[in-house]
DNA sequence: GTCTATGCAAAGTGTTTGCACGCTA
DNA sequence: TAGCGTGCAAACACTTTGCATAGAC
């Protein structure tokens, strides 16, 4: 989990492999998104990214999300929420899936080596070649209906 | 796969028992829903819903979609897509999964056991009560890329 | 007759884009 | 210097909402 520098090493060597220029907006961006574990909004990378260059736009972070996507680092998520989510560490652990939970509003990932086995199962009965896969689990937290809050999310019970 | 009447009359059912009037745009909106199997968008079905009664409304089918859901006769979902879509097979078989093509655009259904379980093993690890899932395996069509079209969907290639 | 449901059009929301200018390579 | 990248604001696509009217019960 500590390797995010080695991972926002390897997204500015995508940078320059692909000729893209490294703007001081972009730099911004960049070290705000490997600066954290959550997964973040547009909007949230926004603000993060405008803490460190004033000058960074929205425009310019929906312009550089797919950068970051196409480089493979991050990945975009749809919880069926208003906008979009990414997941900073698709990089360092590229096949988990998510708990969201509904009580305490946290993203949890966890590994399992059961999908991949039902995906070769289907793969093999449907005549499909498996490409990716979005495992999202809806939950509710034990912790926090029995307490009123919880550890995982301070913040627990603001609804945006 | 063939009780679809009994889907459609539970759904009349819960609108008296909710004391909701059954209009005759939501009457044209419910047969549209419950005559077909496919996943629909909220602008597929206002296309359906007036086939049926050209005074259907695209409002009155964002009104009525939510009515659908909360009967858990429908399932909203989200691909990530710029729509979400609906999948009113929901009622029959509340457990599936989805597997979408990104060839022939096809969304197909499966059952796996297999989720319950992983669901039970993170419950007990993570201290969540899991409420409900969201698998979609997103995959390329070997058929498709052999022939160059598919028998699981004859519109296939067409990008929206 | 009451009060929910509707159509219309306007407003919202998140995201994308055209344009002229700025700045990296 | 060439041309990609930027901010701004307008444009977009989907969805929601305010309002006066229609119609189910």
């Amino acid at each position: 989990m500590s390797d995010k520098a080695a991972t926002k090493r390897r997204f500015l060597d995508y940078v320059q492999e692909s000729k893209l220029r490294l703007t001081a907006q972009r730099r911004a961006i960049i070290d705000a998104v490997f600066d954290t574990d959550q997964h973040f909004t547009a909007e949230e990378l926004t603000k993060w990214a405008q803490r460190r260059d004033k000058s960074v736009s929205r425009a310019t972070v929906y312009r550089t999300l797919p950068l970051l996507t196409a480089s493979g680092l991050v990945r975009e998520m749809d919880f069926g929420k208003d906008s979009k989510f990414y997941d900073p560490n698709y990089g360092s652990s590229p096949d988990h899936s998510h708990v969201i939970c509904e009580d305490c509003g946290k993203i949890v990932e966890f590994d399992s080596e059961r999908i991949s086995q039902m995906e070769e199962e289907l793969s093999r009965e449907l005549g499909f070649t498996i490409k990716s896969h979005r495992v999202q689990i809806i939950a509710s937290c034990d912790q926090f209906r029995r307490l009123g809050h919880c550890d995982r999310n301070p913040k627990a019970g603001k609804k945006k």
